[in-house]
DNA sequence: TATTAACCTACTTTGTCAATAGGTTAATAG
DNA sequence: CTATTAACCTATTGACAAAGTAGGTTAATA
């Protein structure tokens, strides 16, 4: 399940790329577009500047705005970042202590596949993508 | 993200698969094997049986045992069930109200192309599939 | 120098996860 | 019959995270 950290995330890096601009755009005009709590997003956005999906710039004329073009930002790195982790399983939990059961484990294979799954399907869509109508 | 309730109702019917057999298994012997108190894998089980897919007997000679063979219990209808919903996100949820923004939101399509995948994925696996060795 | 807006620290509230505790009912064995 | 077994039931707990609030500090511009 994914929570409102990873969804949010998702949809200001969208709403910075439909704005389709290179000047900055301040959190209060996103936060009312989309409808989310602007005291919210600024802690969402504190990790998406830290690891560089977006730059910050204080004062007069400020906002956030993308560092790279939409088609270079997949969907599984914003959700990855905002969420922590991806992870199906405890176990395959980055930092995950190594499981006592893993050798016998029935269903630890059957975890695997699916993180990979997910992976692959996340990783292999870009905030361009995105932004083109549904067909 | 799958907690342990439905990662532990998944290993019990494993268990029980293994066990092969047609008389009761008590929840003691369950938990020891797998690993897991008592008292919260009594909380899981008894939703298996209220939606039968598992039978309970009280008493001497009691336990618990599988409704059906292994290949007619598919890993998706158990997450489902410990779980109570496999879908990714709130909005896709069974009984969600319906979001404001569903006409417009550029991410809605993508999430429920996953959920569909993750549908695919966990109710074409049966029990039966996860006791054969991984290849 | 006033204003804007990001940045930073701390707190609150709500809810779920995971587990525990202790009692009640039903089945069997002696 | 009665002791034992074991499922069933209700309630409570502690820990933690999710979601959001509050208020102050720094940096940029007009």
């Amino acid at each position: 399940m994914i929570s409102t950290k990873g969804r949010y995330a998702l949809r200001v890096m969208l709403d910075l790329a439909q704005q389709d601009t290179d000047s900055f755009i301040p959190l209060d005009e996103i936060a009312e577009r989309q409808g989310i709590s602007k005291k919210y997003l600024e802690i969402i956005l504190k990790t998406l500047v830290s690891e560089k999906l977006l730059q910050g710039l204080r004062g007069k004329g400020g906002g956030y705005r993308l560092t790279r073009r939409p088609a270079a930002y997949t969907v599984g790195e914003i959700l990855t970042l905002a969420e922590g982790s991806l992870a199906t399983v405890a176990c395959l939990q980055a930092g995950a202590e190594p499981c006592v059961r893993r050798d016998t484990c029935l269903t630890l294979p059957m975890w695997q596949q699916f993180d990979q799954l997910v992976h692959d399907f996340f990783f292999h869509i870009t905030l361009e993508d995105l932004l083109k109508p549904p067909a």
